[in-house]
DNA sequence: TTCCTTGCAAATCGTTTGCATAATG
DNA sequence: CATTATGCAAACGATTTGCAAGGAA
C-alpha cells in the first residue's frame, strides 16, 4: 500500500511548476530548499514511483540523463543540439499517421516515441554557423 | 589522421553480419573469439569512432544501453517491451509527415528520432496477458 | 504496531579516460 | 620515426539499493 510522504508531494509539486523537463538532479537541488535533508536517493525513488503510477513521465531524449515531465498528456518534445534544453512542441497529432505507416509487421505496436532535434529559438540566433 | 586497425575492421565486420542491433558488450564478446585480448575500452572507442565517421549508427532506444547498427540508411526501429529486442521496421517514409506536423516553432528542426514499442512477433504469442 | 519511506552510504552499470606499449604509415 | 591504436585498470556519472531509523495508517 502507498503511504503519503511530504517529500513525494513536494517533488510532484515542484515538477508541476516547471515546463523545462528537469533532471533528477535539478529536482533534488530545488526540493532541497524546502527539505534541506532530502537525499538524492529519495528523489530518484519518488520520481520512479510517480512515473510507474503514471503521474509523471520520464523522458529519455538520448543525452544520457533522464528528464521528467509532470504533463502526462500525449505531446511531443524538442531537444536543442546546442544547449540541450528540452521543450514542448506544438504538433498536430501524428500517432495515427505513424502507426498507419507501419507495414507487414507480425508483432503488436503499443506506442511510439518521437523526439525532434535542432536549434532552439535562442541558440538559433546566437550560435556561430561554424560550430 | 586515421590509421588502420585490425580490431576496428573486425568490429565493423561483425556488426555487418548482425541485424539485431547489438550492444557494445555483445560486440565485445563476439569479437573476442577472433581477438581474445581485445578490451572493452577498444570496442567502445571504435564504436564511437565509427559512429562519428557515420559508418555505423548508435541507437538510444531508452533501455539505458546503446545499441549499434551497421545499416546507416534511414529506417525505423521497433523495441519489444517484453524481451527488449530491437528490430528493423518496414515503414513508409514519415520524415516529411513528421516535420510537416510541427507548427509555430521559432527554432530550427534538424532531425528527429522515432522508436516504436510493443510486443515482437515471438513475445506476442508467448506472453501471458496479465504480465 | 505495522510496514512504508527516508537519509545515508555503498554498490551497480554502462561508458570514458590516462598511461605505457604495440602497431601503422 | 612520428603518431595513432591498443590493453589494462582506474575513473566517471547517473541511477539503484541495503540498512537502520523515522513517520504514516
Amino acid at each position: 500500500m502507498l503511504k503519503y510522504s511530504r517529500q513525494r508531494e513536494a517533488i510532484k509539486n515542484f515538477l508541476m511548476t516547471r515546463h523545462d523537463h528537469p533532471t533528477a538532479d535539478v529536482v533534488y537541488s530545488n526540493v532541497r530548499t524546502e527539505f534541506p535533508n532530502i537525499s538524492l536517493g529519495t528523489v530518484y525513488r519518488n520520481l520512479t514511483l510517480l512515473a510507474d503510477l503514471g503521474e509523471i513521465s520520464r523522458l529519455r531524449v538520448g543525452d544520457g540523463v533522464d528528464h521528467f515531465d509532470a504533463d502526462t498528456r500525449p505531446h511531443y518534445h524538442f531537444v536543442c543540439n546546442e544547449c540541450g534544453a528540452v521543450s514542448d512542441l506544438e504538433l498536430n497529432d501524428i500517432s495515427g499517421l505513424l502507426e498507419a505507416a507501419v507495414r507487414d509487421f507480425d508483432g503488436m505496436i503499443q506506442g511510439h516515441v518521437t523526439y525532434f532535434y535542432g536549434l532552439c529559438p535562442h541558440c538559433r540566433s546566437t550560435v556561430k554557423k561554424t560550430s
